[in-house]
DNA sequence: GATGAATGAGTATTCATTCAT
DNA sequence: AATGAATGAATACTCATTCAT
């Protein structure tokens, strides 16, 4: 059994250790067989416990699929915010974050696949990622980089282009040029010409690539 | 029982008959329940039919929902051809065909929902719709409206968006300032200037004003 | 389709030739599939006739079983008497019969295995063979050959043999040698000596080998 | 409710016991509708549990018929080693098998009728009493009484004789002049010469009468 | 807190049979 | 006689949830 947040569950009490363990396998089950088609019973065998404990710790199969969203969005946020640490401008800001994004959640299949189901079943639920986005579209807007309006649609449509992306590369296998291509729409659709576009996701990404050198 | 597909029953054979009250009544039970959660005993139930007469016609619910999708594209396309014909601008044809099939995807509940809900399923169904946007997307980079590279990723995010204008639009009600927005979006999407693509919304939308009248 | 008495089917009238194929398309889905998992519909379909064709020819699955295992016995039976005839030994009558119906039986391993099923579901309807070695049988006692009471058990034993005989052999490929050991079997059930039973078989499979060369 | 084993029951844990009371359901309904007819919540209702208990159990009915099979096979087993202990003769020792054995399956005609089914069903379940049965031919061989090639056929042949007067006697009445015409028959079978068969067996049937009394 | 046996409502699916054409 | 669409009763099986231990 593999542990994805074992680090959380170190000096952790046993009622909080269980709890972990009943996460891990609930994204295992879940990114393997899908929220619907995922059972109960397949979570507590992984975890190595009693059928019943499950209720020990959560009310329902809801109840668990937003405890595993918000695991994995805590902590894709947390390795987000080094990478995003000193960048200014709004647009390599967007750009950073689209693509560490997208590539942790294809790099960890399990992740991508609970958060894109997420998504699909509730798109409110995405709320974290969209906080830290609407403060760079908006910081873009300020900045005189991103010409458009501002609003609920736009941040749902740029997180729609996201999750497309990241369900293709789930589907069809990690694809730097796809997520290259799919900031550059974002860009666009951000109100940037389809050079300035090309022009900012390279330099963005030339960014990325020297901080994780 | 309401018949959406009630011309294309009229002399039509008694095991047709049956299939498209079948259907019928199935976009009913999806819209209302959901795929996951319809049964198909409260689509057969409110087909006034038989539980075993389904499984004469269809092999499972999957079957049935595609089926059912199939129709209302189908039914969709044909309504879309009449408002397409003799548009020659390829940036007032997306705006057009994007007005419009989010509008009658709105104002029938039930096809919208559907719709959505196997684009979300299955985004690959799609195909259809996908195909004429393919099209006029392609004949806009030839005319030079477009400033872009067709591909895959691209017609899967525009489509991504015309789903997330639907569903808010199911959600909160019909708004028309929404789908031009989203209508500005995709053009924006497709390479053109934010002020460029407020324009060509603007005329396609006045054509389609008179057009309806 | 292959037609097991086709000759029974050329020159009937239309009725009996339906009736015929179901018969025949019967046969085939019993020894494939058992009494127990075969359709009417696959019956039909084999026979290229409607679903409701069936109804108009037999009053159900049971009915249609013992007409097709008649017809099979009473195949069988014309068979064997050619090879019976001018055989006056009782011994060499038993042997003989058992030997040919057991050869039979597995050769058209259709013809078998349906009437192994049939045996087993109503041992009584073996009635007609039970006949014919119940004569031989008696035959056989005023001859001084068996040393036996002659009952109802004892020829339902010999049935048994018989089927045990045939039921491995469908199972497990046709073998001669095990024909003769249930051949001698049966004579030393009927009271023969191991040695005498063993020299009786022998010589009526070497008649058999005269007669069929 | 009767508890076939209920002496078994007595101290096992809970799971264990559930697990015998679904047992005796079994037997009770298998021996009235046959396997086929025999269904799962006809089961379940007899031993007063709920329908889903039995699948924490079993897998399916063909699982419940073996395990059902078993304990019966393990059952009459244990009576018969009781009356077997001490015989030295393997003549003895068929006759004595094969007489208790059919008079404990006729006596219990549940037992009896299950055993029918599942011999005709699966013949190799038998394994168990074949074996008893294969170690006092093997024995008969040694000591001269039997005149015959020990080989699987014979064995299930032998098998097919006794299960057949068990079916005749669950169908006609329990009938000890069957039974006494069965073990001759078997003896015959196994090589010895009529007059010799009929006073082993009424040597071996005086010896149980005495053990008997 | 953990266990795991028992629960039982809920549903998809099959298929013999009917009958209007 | 043949058709084949419709029927609908029958049933195996699942699995979230409870609760006594």
């Amino acid at each position: 059994m593999h542990h994805y947040f074992q680090s959380r569950a170190i000096g952790a009490n046993k009622r909080e250790r269980t709890r972990q363990s009943l996460i891990d396998s609930a994204i295992d089950v879940f990114s393997t067989k899908g929220f619907e088609q995922a059972r109960i019973n397949q979570v507590t065998a992984q975890a190595g416990l009693a059928n019943g404990t499950f209720y020990n710790h959560f009310n329902d199969k809801d109840d668990l699929a937003a405890a595993a969203a918000d695991a994995i969005a805590l902590e894709i946020a947390t390795q987000l915010d080094g990478a995003m640490a000193g960048i200014e401008r709004a647009a390599t800001r967007v750009v950073v974050a689209s693509t560490r994004f997208i590539a942790i959640a294809v790099e960890n299949r399990a992740w991508g696949s609970v958060l894109v189901e997420q998504y699909v079943r509730a798109p409110m639920a995405s709320g974290l990622a969209t906080r830290y986005l609407k403060s760079d579209v908006s910081r873009g807007i300020e900045q005189g980089q991103f010409e458009v309006t501002l609003d609920d649609l736009l941040l749902e449509q740029i997180g729609a282009l996201i999750i497309v992306s990241i369900r293709r590369q789930l589907a069809k296998g990690s694809n730097s040029a796809q997520s290259t291509h799919t900031c550059e729409n974002i860009l666009r659709l951000l109100g940037m010409t389809p050079s300035r576009s090309r022009q900012e996701v390279a330099k963005a990404h030339a960014a990325l690539r020297t901080l994780t050198k």
